[in-house]
RNA sequence: GUCCCCAUCGUCUAGAGGCCUAGGACACCUCCCUUUCACGGAGGCGACCGGGGUUCGAAUCCCCGUGGGGACGCCA
């Protein structure tokens, strides 16, 4: 049988890293195991379902590569389909009208909540045999419920967190349809999963109290219980659940916040997973490792910091021609033009290893494209007085030597010498001036690059 | 409240009864490299939630606590 996996988010929202690592999961196993991954849009929720969301969230799934091979699928093209399945449930018995209003509804799970016990419906209109059911009421158009069985068990061996056993008295007849004729999750998830082929349920694990209704109502559709992983949570930084009010970004802010996709990518792979002791791996390893019984069940709190770690790691491998056309759209948003000199291949060349942020790293080349306003601290520190006429006689120097790394180096060698200084004492003041800050790299690599007119045109305008 | 889940360094994790004096990674500290800052290299600090069992032997299995989380919608 081949294997199916699908990711199905509503669209309320945008990706967040949660459901990214989600995607990221099911997508890797499909292809692990040569199967179908599969989208699912799940938006019967047509009060908070928003075309927007839609596309931010395929945007997040194709900036980090979560292609799928079927879909994306809308479940509110298929209200045909479950409108169908729902008459088929009410014939066979398995589902039936039930007339209890909202506002009764609340009132008892009021009146249980106070008595301590566990809000559920109470089974006013289920039927039973010899059972008399109320009068049906004209003024309340029915929601369709579930006929959920009342004894035994539901077990399944959940992929992640092992056997799982819910007894069928915890569990109460759920709305499958509302009184408008629209269906609702749990029912559309059943009804997807089984008509999709799902062979492997991977989701986040606020699911799990969902599980047992479903396979109860998969068992009653006569279904082919697929097999379910249920992913802990990813909680944020300081150990806080994640949520609009507190922490939740779209994966798109890391875009945004300077990071690469491989970065996020690994990072998400290693948050709950793991292969021994790997820790840097592409997707393509990713892919072949991945398996659902190394997951770990409990919860995984976010790590900026490694995030960093991983981000650095993968800006030193990358080739300066593959992130030039990003840093170049960074800069332009510091209101910096790349020219063609310096060329920005050796600028990034020279930066990229010690850069663990795009925008970081924007921001720190900057000075190659705008001259820099000097750091006033750096200057007074440096720049001083007593190093001037050195710096002039540098200048002088530097203006009729061929202009290389190793020439400069060697130029700056000598005037030190003939100053009987040592080599910082001219370098740092070097940097304030051309750089606008005390650190850079090599003095000499960066003048190389900055180029010999206006190395020495930003001298000449710090020493006036 | 009821049901369900979870529990190894600060964080992510390895660990499938003896390979554990508990391994790796991030962070942190020290040293080295050095032209400043980074990068890199070498070290260091640092954990099995508690209590009972089972066993010759438990981080690993069982039970009970404790702590954390999730669910209990005509949301998904």
């Amino acid at each position: 049988m081949t294997i199916r996996t699908r990711f199905a988010p509503s669209p309320t929202g945008f990706l967040h890293i949660g459901g990214a690592r989600t995607a990221l999961f099911s997508w890797a196993y499909a292809k692990k195991q040569g199967g179908k991954f599969i989208l699912r849009i799940e938006d019967t929720d047509v009060e908070r379902s928003t075309p927007a969301a839609v596309q931010a969230i395929m945007d997040g799934m194709q900036w980090l590569g979560l292609d799928y091979d079927e879909g994306p699928f809308y479940q509110m093209q298929r209200i045909d389909t479950y409108k169908k399945v729902l008459q088929t449930m009410l014939d066979a018995g398995t589902a039936y009208y039930c007339y209890s209003s909202k506002e009764e509804l609340e009132a008892l799970r009021e009146t249980q909540t106070l008595a301590g016990e566990k809000p559920r419906y109470d089974g006013k209109w289920r039927p039973e045999a010899g059972k008399t059911l109320p009068q049906v009421p004209s003024d309340t158009p029915p929601v369709i419920r579930f006929k959920n069985p009342q004894t035994g068990v539901v077990a399944w061996d959940d992929l992640v967190k092992g056997r799982i056993e819910i007894a069928n008295s915890e569990l109460d007849d759920l709305i499958i349809a509302r009184n408008d004729g629209t269906p609702t999750y749990n029912f559309c998830v059943v009804v997807d999963d089984y008509e999709m082929g799902i062979t492997q349920v991977i989701r986040g694990d606020d699911h799990v109290n969902n599980t047992p209704r479903q396979i109860n109502m998969l068992v009653a559709l006569g279904a082919t219980i697929p097999q379910y992983a249920h992913l802990s949570m990813i909680l944020g930084d300081d150990g806080q659940k994640l949520s609009k009010r507190h922490g939740a970004v779209s994966v798109m802010q890391y875009h945004e916040d300077g990071y690469l996709k491989e970065a996020v990518l690994n990072y998400l792979a290693r948050l709950g997973w793991s292969h021994g002791d790997a820790e840097i791996f592409n997707m393509q390893q990713f892919c072949q490792w991945f398996d659902l019984d190394h997951i770990t069940p409990s919860a995984a709190q976010f790590n900026t910091e490694k995030l960093n770690w991983l981000n650095a790691h993968y800006i030193k491998e990358a080739t300066s021609d593959a992130i030039s056309a990003d840093i170049t759209q960074r800069l332009a948003k510091l209101n910096v033009q790349v020219h063609a000199e310096p060329n920005l291949i050796n600028v990034l060349n020279l930066y990229k290893e010690r850069a663990n942020n795009l925008n970081q790293l924007a921001k720190d080349i900057a000075y190659f494209y705008a001259v820099p306003v000097a750091n006033a601290a750096d200057v007074e520190k440096h720049l001083t007085d007593d190093i001037k006429p050195t710096l002039k006689t540098l200048a002088k120097q530097f203006s009729t030597i061929e202009w290389t790394a190793e020439a400069i180096h060697h130029e700056i060698n000598l005037v030190v010498a003939q100053y009987g200084l040592k080599f910082p004492k001219v370098a740092m003041p070097l940097r304030v001036m051309l750089c606008g800050i005390a650190q850079s790299p090599s003095i000499d690599q960066v003048m190389n690059i900055l180029g010999q007119k206006e190395t020495l045109a930003r001298i000449s305008a710090s020493l006036t």
